[in-house]
DNA sequence: CTTGAATCTCACATCCGTGTCAGATTCTAA
DNA sequence: TTAGAATCTGACACGGATGTGAGATTCAAG
């Protein structure tokens, strides 16, 4: 498929997918003219690249993790593996915050509406 | 307390405080010369502010949402509550997708850890 | 073929909380 | 009173993913 339709069918625009393959994260097949081809397996690499980037991971950092993800093997380096470890302990302290204002939201919305009418 | 002070002890660098301020979100009387001094309680004020920026909320969106902070009564616009809803409800969906992130890393750590050594 | 839609590259803009620097002023302790 | 630390305002810079526009090229359907 063409960049259009994998943009259309994750929801990431156009712009974003050539950034991903710019930075490494995403790669193509591209036509004799130039244009970029992809498969289905794409549409799950875009979907994964975005969780990432929705949990706080930059490009560079899902760069250096990128390994783990594509061949969980022996071979995978010592640095990526450990990377992941440290985002992921990461994401579960920031998750742990996150609940910690949700609950004192909740606790909030429920005085004023004890307040209200 | 002066603006250092505060600064040292929530953690807020003295640029995000007077930033925060300039926003509406703080607020402080001055000495004679114009420097800022606050209270005990603007301590609190500060880390719920950080709490909220981690969030995802903007300071537009935490200026609408302060009616209900300040003072939980009857009186607090309609506005300000139903945007403090919706803010709730977004944090509680976006945890729930960093959950399912999370749960994915630690699968990919269990999966590399049982492929090494 | 031809034509219009899609894609290409390159470059610059945007957002927004924060960093940082400059130059002036204020505060505090000796 | 004076030196040095802290604060003041104002302005500009940054990071990083994304938006946007220009001008050229390619693709696919008639």
């Amino acid at each position: 498929m063409r960049i259009g339709e994998l943009a259309e069918r994750t929801g990431v625009s156009v712009r974003s997918l050539r950034y991903y393959e710019e930075q490494g994260l995403l790669s193509s097949e591209r036509s004799s003219g130039g244009h970029r081809h992809y498969t289905e397996h794409e549409i799950d690499r875009v979907e994964y690249l975005q969780r990432l980037y929705a949990a706080g991971l930059s490009s560079q950092t899902i760069l250096r993790v990128l390994p783990c993800l594509e061949s969980p093997s022996q071979a995978t380096s010592d640095a990526a593996f450990e990377q992941l470890v440290v985002e992921r302990d990461r994401l579960q302290a920031h998750i742990a915050g996150l609940s910690t204002t949700l609950a004192s939201l909740d606790e909030l919305i429920a005085l004023n509406r004890a307040k209200r009418s």
